[in-house]
DNA sequence: TAAATTTGCTTGCAAATTGCAAGTGCAAAT
DNA sequence: ATTTGCACTTGCAATTTGCAAGCAAATTTA
């Protein structure tokens, strides 16, 4: 695994080498939705991801400062997963994926309903939600 | 190959399960800056995928109608293929992607300068760009 | 018109990755 | 002191990938 070998130079090649499988973006969803999730979190997802698998990507993408751990306040025992900055860059992707989707996909109304607020104003819905995700990096730093 | 199992409603998860790998969107940026590709164009890439690969990749999108072949105006011998609207459609995702990895990667000048173009409209680059592809799409039904 | 070449794949097989099930080790609760 | 919860790790079978070679139809060359 985290085999680092840059294909090209394009940049979506590059992009893809970092998180270009089924289940990276799904983490990174997760991580937009819920701000913060643990281990336990991630392998409820509906889609259920393998818990080797996630302990991979987990490590590939901390690697790749994609998110970070943090011990989680209540307990030691506990690890707390977030994104950092150049995660929450990623939202304008993960919008546009979305929206797509929802073209081209039945998807479930909640979603909806958010997306369209979102279009509304693309600039502003992005800007706020990744002051939101932003709030809790700097409050830990 | 070809698995359709959806994993779960989210949007994210049933794009993922069309194009989510390390190669699908690739053959996609392929298509969007050339408008049509022949098989062995895309072996030409720099990323150098195996036929194999390329054949059952190809073989998928064209099955979830992302894009489409057609035979080449110049001989039986060739196949074109290029992307449906469907397919023209992932160019925000596309140029989002292009925008990220630009902020995070070192990556060849004349995306660069293309990139630029793109900021500085993002909306009325994606409508340019997207009706140069359609036009192509038109005019051959 | 026959032979060589190009084009778009397919096939076989080894290597890598994935997915499932069953641990393991540390922390916290009982 | 023992059980439970949490974050992983390990072993192994099944699937997928990647490389190399092959193949049939269409086109070009001789």
């Amino acid at each position: 695994m985290n085999k680092s070998i840059k294909r090209s130079d394009c940049p979506v090649s590059c992009s893809l080498d970092i998180w270009g499988d089924k289940w990276s973006l799904l983490i990174i969803r997760d991580l937009m939705d819920k701000k913060q999730c643990t281990y336990g979190d991630f392998l409820k997802a509906p889609e259920g991801i393998a818990t080797n698998i996630l302990a991979s990507r987990l490590q590939a993408l901390e690697e790749n400062k994609i998110i970070e751990k943090l011990v989680h306040p209540d307990s030691k025992a506990k690890v707390l997963y977030r994104l950092t900055n150049k995660g929450i860059d990623l939202l304008p992707i993960m919008l546009e994926i979305n929206l797509w989707a929802e073209k081209y996909f039945p998807i479930p109304d909640e979603r909806k309903a958010m997306l369209k607020e979102a279009k509304k104003d693309k600039a502003g819905f992005i800007k706020s939600m990744s002051r939101e995700l932003k709030k809790q990096v700097q409050s830990t730093r």
